[in-house]
DNA sequence: AATATGTATGTAAAATTTCGAATATTTAAA
DNA sequence: TTTAAATATTCGAAATTTTACATACATATT
C-alpha cells in the first residue's frame, strides 16, 4: 500500500473515530434536525454540559460541526450535507447484516 | 430522542469504533481488492500476524468481515458491499473540509 | 458593580484500547 | 511421531479516551 493512501486511511480513521461513540452519533443525529447550543443539546442528550462541551470540541477538531457564537451561547451545526450520509451508509450495513442473521432470530 | 433512537445509535456507533483504527481501514481496503490470509494481510499491513489477527477479530465481532477456513489458513473477506461505501461517504466529508480549507486534495 | 448564565477547561481517576512478547492450538507435511 | 506453518490467545504494560468535579472565563442582566 502506497504512502499516499496510509495518510489517506489516517485521515479516514481520524473522521471514524470522531462519531465513535454514542453520545457523539446522537449529537449528529440532532443536529440533522436544527443548530442547538450546547444547553439545549445537554438537555436532549441528558448529560451535564460540561460532557456534552467536550464532545462537541471531539467533533468540531474533526471538522464535523461549527460554531457561532451569540452572546454568551455557542450555537453548533452540522459542517456538512455529507454527514448524515456516513450515517446512512453505516444503517445500510447494520440492515445487510441484520437480514443475514436473521433467519436464527426467528421461532 | 426515544430509546429506539439511541439502541439505533449504539449499533452505529459499534459499527464505527470498529473502524475506527488506522490498521483496520488499511485492512477494509486490502479487502477490497480481494480476499486475503492473515499472514499475506500483516505484509500487506507490515505488521505482526498477532496484531492483524486481533485487528481482524475486532472488524468480524462487528460483522464487517468474514472468514472461510482452508486447513491451518484462514481467508478473510469483506461481509458485505456496502461496507467500501462507508469510507467513500467519509472521504466525501474530507474532501468538502479540504475544500474548505482550501487545502490540496488528492483524488 | 454585582450577579447570573452559558460555555470551556484543568485535573485526576476510571475505563477502554492497543501493543509486544510469549504461548497455545490446529492442521499439514516430513 | 515429530516438525513446521498459520492463526489465535493470554498477559501485562502503555497509550488513549471518557468521565466527574471544580473552576475559570466571557457576556448579559439587574
Amino acid at each position: 500500500m502506497a504512502n499516499d493512501d496510509v495518510a489517506k486511511n489516517e485521515l479516514r480513521a481520524n473522521i471514524l473515530k470522531a462519531l465513535a461513540n454514542l453520545t457523539r452519533v446522537c449529537i449528529i443525529e440532532h443536529l440533522q434536525d436544527s443548530p442547538y447550543n450546547v444547553t439545549e443539546l445537554s438537555k436532549l442528550l441528558k448529560e451535564s454540559s460540561s460532557i456534552t462541551s467536550r464532545h462537541l470540541n471531539v467533533l468540531k477538531q474533526a471538522g464535523l460541526i461549527e460554531q457561532e457564537k451569540r452572546g454568551t451561547t455557542v450555537i453548533y451545526s452540522l459542517a456538512s450535507d455529507g454527514i448524515p450520509d456516513i450515517l446512512h451508509s453505516v444503517d445500510e450495513v447494520i440492515k445487510i447484516n441484520y437480514e443475514k442473521y436473521r433467519v436464527f432470530f426467528r421461532e
